[in-house]
DNA sequence: AAAGCCTATCGTAAATTTGCGATAAGCAAT
DNA sequence: ATTGCTTATCGCAAATTTACGATAGGCTTT
């Protein structure tokens, strides 16, 4: 990789669009989001109950949803809740319905 | 990467939905479906003189749009004249929107 | 048959992703 | 303070992605 991605400017949308479908690019951070809004909010450990991956993998599924800023965390001792990040999605729903026209 | 992708039964949908995703995940490859929206039709020659990116890599990810279906390529010898796949873009569209409610 | 365009493919290198087990970290209750 | 529960992070290995230059392939035209 010669050429570096920051030395092509792409609009700021085309990077948010992109950076959403990153996140929605695995099977199972999409059968996660699907899991979120079914119960609309859930714990790690449900997750590593219901997929058959390690729980270190799920949690790093999470994270990486968490940076998309798809869903977001709060804490429940000892457990963490996780939950839809609303605003976001929806502002992911925006950007794929207008790219699609 | 120990436990194969495989060994997860993932719903069809969800599997589409992540290919899709994936071919989308890439701000070029972003950039080069807007302007074959706009341009309804464009040969990989243009598309080397509007990105900064070698020949190579444009053809690369033109190559992974073609397999996700979201492009076609029609011979004009002696170039290649790529189009959206309609059909296909109308599939994505649907899973995107179905999967955001 | 040869030359010229245009595009795909090959080979390579660097970076990123995906997965695991092991370990650390955070908080509550004992 | 220690134990227990839950989740994040670390370290590693394998696979995939992204980029490039160089080369091969296809089709026209000369």
């Amino acid at each position: 990789m010669q050429r570096s991605l920051e030395s092509i400017v792409y609009e700021d949308e085309t990077v948010s669009l992109a950076k959403f479908a990153k996140a929605l690019s695995h099977p199972t951070r999409l059968a996660i989001l699907k899991h979120l809004e079914n119960q609309s909010c859930c714990f790690t450990g449900d997750l590593v109950e219901v997929f058959p991956l390690a729980q270190s993998t799920i949690s790093q599924h999470l994270k990486e949803l968490k940076n998309a800023g798809l869903i977001q965390g709060e804490l429940k001792p000892p457990k963490i809740k996780y939950c839809i990040n609303k605003e976001n999605w929806s502002l992911a729903q925006m950007l794929f319905k207008q790219f699609f026209d």
